[in-house]
DNA sequence: CGGGACGCCTGTGAGC
DNA sequence: TGCTCACAGGCGTCCC
């Protein structure tokens, strides 16, 4: 499910809430991606501070005595989501896989396919979080990414550009939504070389990206199946999305039908008109 | 070294 | 109805 806007939407649900909240305990499920690596019992008396976001991850400082302080870095998955979790609702569910109850809620991953993870790191630059985070390449936001800069990071790769973007090398956040999305607004076929993009249209790429991350985040994310924010509320993108999982409909601007076709294991979307090499 | 396939795990929907 | 198969929002690891 999230990609950069749902995680940013999570980051937002759940920032204001949990700042300045006291952990009173922690309860572990059944495994995720990686172990938490501390005993949960060990969160308990420290104090949540502001939640930051990095990539997909998100980073969860918990400040206490210099030698227990550190922070959780979370990630979602395919089919994670975070939720403040009721009162009455706190019996857990075959899902629920870890749960972190505060004195402003409890805060509660739920995750089916357990691709996600919660790791315990004693610092965001200290491993294990460094080296989980140390390939990830610059935010999309940031003003230092450029269409000069990402047009010489693309011309060292041969890949196609839709599985550039996934790698996360170039920029972070794209996932296979948006990859397909902001790939059909800039007009580029995905399958296209990365290196072979002209500077133009990187700069159509780039803005394109920013673009449809941005509006993703103001709609509250793609809702497909599962995703919701710390409140429970469904994300509205999935109405905006012109090519993802429409595959065999009309384009909605050139009424060409949409193509699937499989890159590196995963659906990829286009427009065979609107989208050019 | 870059690039691509694999595997992790569970659920769902389509087709027979 | 019940079975099997393909596929699903990510990403670290392994192999060529």
């Amino acid at each position: 499910m999230p990609e950069l806007p749902e995680v940013e939407v999570t980051r937002i649900s759940l920032a204001e809430r949990l700042a300045g909240a006291r952990v009173l305990a922690a309860r572990a499920g059944k495994p995720l991606r990686w172990p938490l690596g501390c005993q949960v019992h060990s969160l308990a008396g420290l104090t949540v501070g502001l939640l930051a976001r990095r990539g997909k991850y998100l980073w969860m400082p918990l400040e206490g005595p210099p030698a227990r302080r550190g922070g959780l870095l979370w990630h979602l998955g395919m089919s994670g989501s975070l939720a403040l979790v009721a009162g009455a609702q706190r019996e857990h569910g075959s899902h629920d896989h870890f749960d972190l109850l505060t004195t402003a809620g409890m805060l509660r991953l739920t995750d089916p396919r357990r691709f996600g993870a919660v790791v315990w790191s004693s610092a965001l630059d200290a491993d294990p979080a460094r080296r989980l985070l140390a390939k990830l390449g610059p935010e999309p936001f940031d003003p230092a990414v450029t269409a000069a800069r990402l047009h010489a990071a693309c011309r060292a790769r041969r890949t196609s550009i839709k599985a550039a973007l996934l790698s996360g090398e170039l920029v972070v956040g794209a996932g296979n939504i948006y990859a397909c999305e902001a790939l059909f607004v800039a007009g580029i076929d995905p399958r296209l070389r990365c290196d072979r993009l002209s500077r133009v249209r990187v700069e159509r790429l780039l803005a394109a990206l920013r673009l449809i991350l941005s509006r993703a985040i103001e709609l509250g994310g793609t809702t497909l199946r599962d995703f919701r924010d710390a409140h429970g509320m469904a994300g509205a993108f999935q109405s905006e999305a012109r090519v993802y999982g429409r595959e065999g409909m009309a384009c909605a601007r050139c009424g060409s039908t949409i193509r699937r076709v499989v890159q590196q294991q995963r659906s990829t979307f286009f427009c065979p008109s609107c989208q050019t090499r």
